[in-house]
DNA sequence: TTGTAGGCGTTATCAC
DNA sequence: GTGATAACGCCTACAA
C-alpha cells in the first residue's frame, strides 16, 4: 500500500521530514543563512538527508519568491557566429559564472520583432545579450518593464536604444590598411563579400580601409571562384588587398595563382579572422588577429554595476570589444 | 501619492484589475483555454489589457504551477562543435520548438560530476542531451530522480547509461578508405590527430580505415607543420591517406608539396567535414560530408515520445547521427 | 459566462 | 535555536 515510492522529486518538505527538522531549517541550512543560528548537529542531519534524497532545489521556485533568476540570455543562433566569437562567448560564461550569474543560450529563430521579446521576457532574465537590429523601441521597453534590469546590444553598430557591445569592423579594415602601406602599397583595395550576412561587415572593413587610404577601390565578390577568376581576370587590381576575412584571401590568393600573379610582390593580401588553417598557405597568409580572451570581465562588471543599480548606463554606452585587442599577425 | 507607479513587472492580476475581471479569466483568455467559455467582448478587453500593460506571463510561475518548463538542456561550451555540429543543432533547436520544447544551451564548464548534474537538475529541464562523458551512474540517477523524463548522451561511443546520439567516427574513416580503394589505392594510412580533445575521433576513424584495409597505417600527428614535414621526409608514405579533416588534409598536402610529391598521383588525400574552404585548394581536395539538416526530427520524435512515457527508451537506445546522412564528396 | 480558492516549492518574517 | 506562516505568479477544478 504504502509501498508507492515517491515519484515526484524531492522537495525542502521531504528534507525536512526525514531530518526531522521544520523546512525553514532546510532552507537555513542549504543556504547558509547567517541570519538563522542552527546547531551543527542539526545541520549535519540536514545535509545528510538531502544528499540521501537526492534532493535539488527548484530553480524556478527559487526565482519566483525571490524575484530574480540570475539569467543572461543570449538568443543568437549557434551557427552565424565564428570561431573566435565563440571562443569570447564562452569566456563571457565563465566571467558571468565567477560573478553569480547563468549564462544562457537561447538559439530560437522563428521570432520576429515583440513577439521575440515576450518571449525573452517569459524567462525573466536579469539582462539580456542581443543583436542590435533585433532589437526595437517597442522591444526594449516589454523587456525593461517585465524586469530585464540590463538590455545589451551587440553588433557593428553601436545601438540607439541601449548600451551596446560594438565590434567595429572600420577598426579591422584600418588596420590592415595600414599594414599594407606600411609594406609600400600605392594602391590599395578591399573586398567586400555579397553574401547576405556579412555583407554589412564587408562594408565597414572596406569603410575602415578608407579611412587610411581614401580612394581605396572597392571590390565586391561573392565566394565562388568563378567570380574571383573573373575579379583577377578584369585586371587593374590594387596592389594591397585587404580580404575581408582569410576564406576570402585564400579563395583570391588563389585567384591570383592560377592567373600567374605572385603574392605579395604582385599583390599583397592580407585576410582576418586568423583561422588556425591560415598559416598554412604558401606563402604564408597575414591576417588582423583578435584576442577573444581579455574582455569579457569589463563587460560582466559593466552588467554587475547596471543591474544592482549602481550605475545608470545611458543609451548610449560603448563597449569597444575590438579595440584593445586586434593585430596583425604578420607573415614574416 | 498614487502617483507611485508600477515598477513591478505587471502580473495576471494587475490584467485582470485593468480588464474588470478576474483573475482566472485572464488566464483562461490568454491560453486560449476550450474548457472555459469566455465572451468574444471579454476576451477583446482582456487582451487589450495585457497589450497596453506590457504584460508577459512569468515562465518559472508558470513552471512551478503546471510542473513542467519545456525546457531541453544542452549543457555544452560553444567553442568545442564544429561548424556542421553548430548547424545541427540550430536545425534540432527548431524541430524542438516546433514540438512545443525550449532549447537551451548552457555553456557552464567548471562543475564537474554530481555537482554539475546539480546545476542541471535545478532548472528541472523535461530532458537533456549532454556528452556521454560527462555522465556518472550517480548523476544520471540524481537527474532522473528530479524530474529530467529524457536522458540523452552524445558522443561517439554508446552510453551504457542513457539512451544516446552516437556519432560513430567509425563510419567517417571506413567511407574514406572505401574511396581510397576504389580510386586505385594499395596501402592505406590514416591520420591521428595528437591533439586532446580529437585524438579519441582521431582513433575511431583510422579504426574505420583499418576495417576496409586491417594493415591501414597509423600516422600520428601534431597540428604542426613541422610534424607534417617530418612524417612525408619519413617516406615510406601510404599512397591512399584519409588526413582525419580538411584541416589535416591541407597541412599535409601543403607538406606533400614542399616535398615535391604529387596529390592525387603519389599520395591521394581525403578530408573530411567539407569546410567551404576545402573547395580552393589545388588540386581540390575530396572530403567526407556529413548533411547536418535532415536528421533532428527523427530524434525529436524519440525524445517527444520518451517524455510523454509512451516509450521506455532502454537505456542501451542508439540513434546513429551519421549512418543517413554521410558521403563523399569527389574532387572530380 | 465568470469568480473563488488552493497549491506548486521557495524564502523570509515573525513568534515561540 | 527552531518552527509556523505568508507571499511570489500562475493554473484549474469547482462553485455561483
Amino acid at each position: 500500500m504504502t509501498e508507492d515510492i515517491q515519484r515526484r522529486p524531492p522537495t525542502s518538505v521531504d528534507v525536512a521530514r526525514a531530518a526531522g527538522v521544520s523546512q525553514a531549517t532546510v532552507s537555513y541550512v542549504l543556504n547558509d543563512n547567517p541570519n538563522a543560528r542552527v546547531s551543527e548537529k542539526t545541520r549535519e542531519r540536514v545535509r545528510e538527508a538531502a544528499e540521501r534524497l537526492g534532493y535539488v532545489p527548484h530553480a524556478s521556485a527559487r526565482a519566483l519568491r525571490t524575484g530574480h533568476s540570475g539569467l543572461v540570455l543570449l538568443p543568437l543562433p549557434m551557427a552565424r557566429t565564428g570561431r573566435l566569437a565563440q571562443e569570447w562567448l564562452d569566456a563571457l560564461g565563465d566571467a558571468l559564472n565567477d560573478a553569480g550569474y547563468t549564462l544562457v543560450y537561447y538559439g530560437e529563430r522563428k521570432l520576429k520583432g515583440i513577439a521575440a521579446a515576450r518571449d525573452w521576457a517569459a524567462l525573466r532574465p536579469v539582462s539580456i545579450i542581443v543583436d542590435s537590429e533585433r532589437l526595437t523601441k517597442a522591444s526594449v521597453e516589454l523587456l525593461k518593464s517585465s524586469g530585464t534590469r540590463a538590455v545589451f546590444g551587440i553588433g557593428s553598430e553601436p545601438s540607439p536604444l541601449v548600451p551596446s557591445m560594438v565590434l567595429d569592423h572600420r577598426q579591422v579594415g584600418e588596420l590592415a590598411a595600414r599594414h599594407l602601406v606600411e609594406r609600400g602599397c600605392r594602391r590599395l583595395g578591399a573586398i567586400v563579400p555579397r553574401e547576405a550576412g556579412i555583407d554589412v561587415m564587408g562594408a565597414n572593413r572596406w569603410r575602415g580601409v578608407c579611412r587610411v587610404a581614401p580612394d581605396a577601390a572597392r571590390l565586391d565578390l561573392a565566394f565562388s571562384e568563378d567570380e574571383a577568376r573573373e575579379l583577377v581576370a578584369g585586371g587593374d587590381l590594387p596592389d594591397g588587398v585587404f580580404a575581408y576575412n582569410d576564406e576570402y584571401a585564400m579563395l583570391l590568393i588563389s585567384a591570383l595563382h592560377d592567373a600567374g600573379l605572385r603574392v605579395p610582390d604582385d599583390v599583397a593580401v592580407v585576410g582576418a579572422d586568423d583561422l588556425p588553417i591560415a598559416s598554412l598557405m604558401r606563402p604564408r597568409l597575414t591576417s588582423v588577429h583578435f584576442d577573444p580572451t581579455a574582455n569579457p570581465v569589463e563587460l560582466v562588471t559593466l552588467l554587475d554595476e547596471i543591474v544592482r543599480g549602481e550605475r545608470e548606463a545611458a543609451d548610449g554606452t560603448v563597449v569597444d570589444l575590438f579595440a584593445p585587442r586586434l593585430v596583425v599577425r604578420d607573415s614574416a
